[in-house]
DNA sequence: GTCTATACACCGATAGAC
DNA sequence: GTCTATCGGTGTATAGAC
């Protein structure tokens, strides 16, 4: 068989390293680990990647994009602004409740990523996508509570992806439900207040 | 001689790591490259200490200690509590811009310790230090600008640190000051709504 | 106390049998 | 295409000369 096991191969490894980030972080995430999670031998790994660079670069290009759908999904329109933004930043808190460690390897990818001028650029995209996505959602709840954002809603979004941010690593160390939750809620009153009502 | 050279030397090593770690990332700061940083040999270093992982421990520790002056330093005392506050995370901000690899270097620090079940204490402790500095800068500031606060400000105080933290690491990826300033104003503006003027 | 030399484990990557 | 066996390199840690 010719192409589509290869990329069969790298599917499944890039899944099974994603595994071990989660659970162990990146610094263990070993081509070793990675190809006894996947069940494979060592030589089947640099048959279906060059190296393992190459497998962490597709790692954190292909992971940004599923979790698309997970980090700001469809907003409830109940409510003025600051609650349709607060309700989704506490949609974001359940789904980093309910799999830490995801969000850690996401976390850890990215500072990885920073630290070498070629994979810089990995992180900058990664980010813009995140901001991308908040952006769409920023203008979505924008509409559903009449209002107009005053600044640029693509900067508006990059505030909120630091406050997610922040939340997010404030609560890996001190797992502080109720502090996460008032986060949550003076950065929902906060990014609110960016925007005037029709 | 005794003792007080041995500390010495922990401490030579200590400050030659955040160097590495700094520069490099803690991937990269590997005994060798440590004890080149500081100009000894490999042998001195396991005179001084028992393994990595102590001087791992014993940099994480100090390393808080030591910025707590830079981090969240004198309030002005001009303008509203939000003014006040603002100037302060700009001041960070500031500080930050100044040196953006020792604060890569403390998250990459913090992400370190999350992962061993020995370690999470020591950066559950580095944030109830930030914490602590942030708590006594919200009531110095709410006395400047006669205001108090509705919610405990030792709660208050961890928002402000997840702002801080979320303003870091996006900024350190962007690098766009201008976002990182319009998180800082509107962390400022919704920090300062949980009090109450007087 | 401080060095050089080295033990031993594990890393990424590859050769070569099948 | 897929495996086992192995290479060369580097990691932490230590032994032993001085």
């Amino acid at each position: 068989m010719s192409r589509i096991p290869a990329l069969e191969r790298r599917r499944a490894l890039v899944d099974a390293a994603l595994r071990v980030v989660s659970r162990h972080g990146i610094a263990q995430a070993t081509t070793r680990a990675i190809v006894a999670e996947a069940g494979m031998s060592l030589a089947s790994f640099h048959y279906a990647f060059a190296s393992r660079d190459e497998l962490i670069d597709e790692l954190i290009t292909t992971v940004v994009g599923r979790e698309q759908q997970a980090v700001l999904p469809e907003l409830v329109p109940d409510g003025d602004l600051a609650e349709v933004i607060e309700a989704g930043l506490l949609r974001y808190f359940e789904h980093l409740r309910s799999d830490p460690e995801h969000e850690q390897a996401m976390l850890e990818l990215t500072q990885y990523a920073l630290r070498s001028p070629e994979r810089h650029p990995l992180a900058v995209q990664q980010y813009a996508r995140y901001a991308e996505l908040a952006e769409r959602s920023l203008e979505r709840a924008a509409g559903l509570a009449g209002a107009d954002w005053r600044v640029p809603a693509a900067q508006v979004a990059r505030v909120l992806v630091a406050f997610t941010d922040g939340l997010t690593l404030t609560w890996l160390v001190d797992r502080d439900d109720d502090a996460a939750r008032l986060v949550a809620h003076a950065a929902a009153d906060a990014v609110s207040r960016l925007a005037d009502v029709r």
